[in-house]
DNA sequence: CTGGGGAGGGGGCCC
DNA sequence: TGGGCCCCCTCCCCA
């Protein structure tokens, strides 16, 4: 017996010593395997940099020899600055809007690349690009930039083109066109640093060519606004945030289902990047150009498989960017924006779960039963769907502000006497589950009212109803100064601000007032991140006194 | 400025 | 009396 006892011992032993060593196997595999991956990651990184410059600066290309060719009056101003190229002088305030560094030359000669061509001829934007190694010139020698001719709001945000709605068929018909007009301009930019493998894929490449559009869709260029007029620092936003932030934000993301759940910190359920949290919405422009087939893919991979049996599309707001592309890596600055969205529910999550094993008091609403318990929604935000995009804006924005709430005075805050039903995905609290589910159709996408007269639908009921007006014309609220009549009781009490001259919206920085929040939005914008336009635009201002677009816009934001 | 959707909070009604 | 449910109001945001 005591043989026995003494054997089971020495057997719990080994079985320990092996165990311990498994784990240490297991934990040295994964932290190569992580180490690999981040080092894919930043090579990925300085790719996709390389490959946008190579873009713009291919761009600015033909966008001249189109204005040469179409406009001959731009060529006396082309001309101009190409002197100034040779040092015969400098733009006003030494103007340059992005310098290619030295020893980013990873792109190549045979990669397919996009052009946008615009819509027009005429010029507007003369931007000079100093290259470290430009076309066939050597150190030193630049580019201009002559942008097609736009309408306002492309005027403000330089190839704003997502903006203006270009969908992802008119990307890809770009797409052939610029294999076209490549064969014209013949990209002749070598590769200097010679990378074996930095080779990406062609989608790859055209990824990075729309994320080169779409991101100005969202402040300004951030290449343009690596050296600011007269040298200044990047604004606010900039991209270059992504690889030089004082205060990188840490993301995660999980590779599956599962990790949603079980993902912490830990890299092996991981990886990590740094991230500019102003590019978020890039990956949602990106996104909704996945195909409906890649959206449901990516769907499958937020909620267990019990939850998935539900088919519920539109769960995916966080995860659909994880675009892996074979070999390639992910495509950077789409991906790792959401990434942090990942991370940050199944973080959430975890806090969740813990609070639920801390705090038994609590009550708690699945969302998963709220999945169970409701039908199949089948909503119209397909990735094609113009107006899902602007769903999935919302209802990205909504989970950040759910969070943000959540953690301003939520549930776990002092109030949680009162709002004791957690939203387990931002740990927000509600006075009654039924607040909490219908606050968890932000995150789970659930819209079960629809509209019976057109596709919309909703996730309250009573918004479906005020939708409803839309289609019976119904405007029950009427000024009792005016004849205006809105649908919209909210929209009646920001109107009456015109009668009463109310401005209820000022400026922290220089006491302007204003009525609207948008105007103040707006003007906030000539304090902090549009500076760089405004000079831009200045510059235009001079050298183009006729009244262009870019003109109009100008004067618009001042 | 207006139109219109997203979302939270509060209150009333009913069981 | 309290919870569930519904409706309305309101604020916010974007186009």
């Amino acid at each position: 017996m005591a043989n026995c006892m003494v054997f089971n011992t020495q057997i719990a032993s080994i079985m320990e010593v092996l165990a311990n060593a498994a784990v240490a196997d297991i934990c040295k595999l994964v932290d190569d395997d992580y180490a690999v991956f981040r080092l894919e990651i930043t090579q990925s990184q300085k790719e996709n940099r390389a490959l946008r410059r190579k873009l713009q600066l291919l761009e600015l290309k033909v966008a001249r020899e189109r204005v040469c060719a179409s406009r001959p009056s731009s060529v006396k101003i082309v001309d101009r600055y190409r002197g100034m190229e040779r040092g015969e002088g400098h733009l006003t305030g030494g103007h340059r809007s992005f310098v290619k560094p030295a020893g980013h030359n990873t792109w190549r000669d045979d990669q397919p690349i996009t052009v946008d061509e615009g819509s027009g001829t005429s010029t507007q934007h003369i931007i000079v690009i100093e290259s470290a190694d430009a076309e066939g010139a050597g150190p030193g020698v630049k580019h201009e930039r002559s942008d097609g001719e736009e309408d306002p709001l492309h005027s403000r945000n330089i190839q704003t083109e997502a903006a203006a709605g270009v969908s992802n068929s008119v990307a890809m018909e770009e797409l052939s066109t610029a294999s076209t007009l490549q064969s014209k301009t013949r990209c002749s930019i070598t590769e200097a640093s010679g990378t074996p493998d930095a080779i990406l894929k062609s989608e790859t490449v055209t990824e990075t060519q729309r994320l080169l559009h779409t991101g100005s869709d969202h402040g300004p260029d951030p290449e343009r606004l690596e050296l600011g007029p007269l040298g200044c620092p990047s604004a606010p936003g900039s991209e270059y945030l992504l690889y030089g932030n004082p205060s990188p934000r840490m993301v995660h993301s999980h590779r599956d289902s599962g990790d949603v759940l079980e993902s912490g910190n830990d890299p092996s359920c991981s990886y990590t990047t740094e991230m500019d949290p102003d590019n978020m919405p890039l990956g949602l422009e990106t996104q909704t150009d996945l195909s409906r087939g890649d959206w449901n893919q990516y769907s499958s991979s937020v909620y267990p498989e019990g939850c998935l049996a539900k088919k519920v599309e539109v769960i995916v707001v966080d995860e659909v960017t994880v675009k892996v592309e074979g070999d390639a890596p992910p495509t950077w600055n789409v991906d790792e924006t959401h990434l942090g969205e990942d991370h940050s529910q199944g973080r959430d999550f975890l806090n969740y779960r813990e609070s639920l094993e801390t705090n038994t008091n609590i009550a708690t609403h699945s969302p998963f039963h709220a999945l169970r318990d409701c039908e199949p929604v089948s909503t119209s935000m397909g990735p094609s769907d113009s107006h899902g995009r602007v769903l999935f804006n919302q209802v990205l924005n909504s989970n950040d502000r759910a969070r943000a709430q959540a953690q301003r005075g939520g549930a776990t805050s002092g109030n949680s006497k009162e709002k004791r039903f957690l939203c387990m995905f931002c740990n927000k609290g509600f006075s009654c589950p039924q607040k909490v589910e219908i606050h968890q159709r932000v995150h789970t996408g659930v819209k079960p009212f629809s509209c019976s007269q057109c596709h919309m639908r909703f996730a309250q009921a009573c918004n479906l109803k005020r939708h409803q007006r839309v289609h019976t014309g119904v405007k029950p609220f009427s000024c009792s100064q005016c004849h205006m009549h809105f649908s919209h009781s909210s929209s009646l009490k920001r109107h009456q601000t015109v009668h009463t001259g109310e401005k209820s919206y000022s400026c922290p920085q220089c006491e302007k007032r204003f009525s609207h929040q948008h105007q103040l939005k707006m003007h906030l914008k000539v304090h902090m991140g549009e500076k760089h336009f405004v000079y831009t635009q200045e510059v235009l201002r001079e050298e183009l006194p006729q009244d262009t677009p870019a003109e109009k816009t100008f004067h618009s934001i001042t």
